[in-house]
DNA sequence: TCGCCGTGGCGTCATGCGCC
DNA sequence: GGCGCATGACGCCACGGCGA
């Protein structure tokens, strides 16, 4: 479609300060995985360098899904290649075989 | 013009897998 | 086992196209 990369990115790229839509969605992943406060200890903050663990984490997985899309489109476009080539070559040996049949066909007769 | 729908991209979470 | 990476799944958002 005609939305680009960059478009979007301007939109969602800012996010990591602030509350994502799956952070709404479930207000606890805003901790680190495995890491859970029970409601007696809600006020509680974690660790500061658990904090940058998770931040950490977070950005290297989002180069990660990036670089995992990257090589998925890719990987698609060769398909889609793929299957122009064969087709062709389809197109090609069909004609070739006709071509063939004709000339048999003189010969016989 | 507006609302709806389809599409594409993003961030995040969960999970499987290989490596140490 | 623990860790890091790759990737599927999910939900959200922005955008374009289309019919009313």
């Amino acid at each position: 479609m005609a939305v680009t990369g960059d478009e979007t990115e301007t939109v969602s790229s800012g996010s990591t300060g602030d509350l994502t839509a799956c952070q709404l969605r479930n207000p606890s992943s805003s901790l680190p995985q495995g890491v859970v406060f029970d409601n007696a200890h809600i006020t509680q903050k974690p660790p500061e360098d658990a904090v940058q663990k998770r931040e950490l984490r977070l950005m290297k997985n989002r180069e990660a899904a990036r670089e995992c899309r990257r090589k998925k489109k890719e990987y698609v476009r060769c398909l889609e290649n793929r299957v122009a080539v064969l087709e062709n070559q389809n197109k090609t040996l069909i004609e070739e075989l006709r071509v063939l049949k004709d000339i048999y066909r003189v010969k016989v007769e």
